[in-house]
DNA sequence: CTTTATCGAGGCACTGTGTCTCGTTAATAG
DNA sequence: CTATTAACGAGACACAGTGCCTCGATAAAG
């Protein structure tokens, strides 16, 4: 164990018990509440944990759930094995990411980046754990049916971008229907 | 003039020139502190208003800046003449939009959405208000360049999509180099 | 002139945040 | 075993923003 700023290992080390009661409390709090009603001192609550733990290993609440997230992201890591078929990974990949974000946790998602509008040291935070990743996964994807003439920033931009207009306007779902009306436009794109 | 909920005309009219200072600080304060950072208290002291007028008559931030953008509209309104040409009314509209977006006024934009996010019936007005005639100015010049097989609500959701996408997650600017991109790409899924 | 509803100004309770201090507890170092 | 160290749960505190209330003043209609 080790020291929250110096990292020597002496003193009681922090509780792991704590740290998944905080992330999986967190959860499901967004889950049954909504994330912009959820506060501090109901995860702390909800936890078991003193609050002053919450603001010695995260700070804020986005920075929870963003932990939080990427513990869902590693469990459901599930390896995309390249078919044969191109067309049909990419839309196997849409459905299955369009889907998971049709759920709370894609409103939990859209509630972390809203937090990091007013912050830049999340919203950096929150680019670099919880967008970029997924955009270095559609990629490939996109090399394997687009022509080399079709960019491939914009197009994954079209395809996240239609994604996030939904999450956050909410005018039809965000599920499987969609993603292949997205992947078919793709390939149309792709001639 | 009307009270405020009887609509009979009786008793002290409600003043325009507190109306305009209003909606006029409450876009300049966002310009410059940015639309999280401003708080219903730095409105009201900027335009040298009351506190209670800001409740009486709005109620909370999201909808002073709400009506705020309404007036902006009106007052950019720009009648898109259709040219000759389809594809370039297409990608002037796209150029026009996207500039503005990428200004301040997209970031109180966003705000205004994000503030939507946890309450329903803001949403509905965002949706109303600012989204939905977006999409009304967009769907005809999609119209006289996609084939009729082409779902024009999927198209409107790419290309606003991308936008909004670029807006919250500030991984590349929207400007008019990015809105002839889009086009570009609308175009070539038109075939 | 009376009635009425707005005006700017300010007070107050409430909530959530962020910091601080307790006494306690679980590790390591000697 | 004992001392040291740092995290633990719990709670107090100041601070900021919200939302509601009241006040005397003001500008219109009847």
């Amino acid at each position: 164990m080790s020291c929250k700023v110096c990292s020597v290992t002496r003193g009681r080390p922090r509780s792991e018990e704590s740290r998944r009661a905080v992330l999986s409390a967190a959860l499901g709090l967004c889950e049954r509440d909504g994330y912009q009603a959820v506060t501090l001192k109901d995860i702390a609550a909800a936890a078991g944990v003193g609050r002053q733990t919450l603001y010695r290993w995260w700070g804020e609440k986005a920075e929870i759930l963003l932990e939080a997230l990427g513990e869902l992201a590693a469990e459901g890591l599930a390896a995309p094995e390249p078919s044969g078929d191109p067309a049909a990974d990419l839309e196997e990949f849409l459905v299955r990411t369009f889907g998971s974000a049709g759920t709370y946790v894609g409103a939990v998602v859209v509630g972390v980046m809203v937090d990091g509008q007013g912050r830049p040291e999340l919203g950096e935070r929150v680019r670099r754990e919880l967008i970029q990743p997924r955009r270095g996964e559609l990629r490939p994807l996109l090399d394997r049916v687009l022509p080399p003439e079709v960019d491939r920033e914009l197009a994954v931009d079209l395809v996240f971008g239609a994604m996030w207009y939904r999450l956050l306007n909410r005018h039809a779902p965000v599920d499987g229907a969609f993603a292949r009306e997205v992947a078919a436009a793709v390939l149309r794109m792709a001639g």
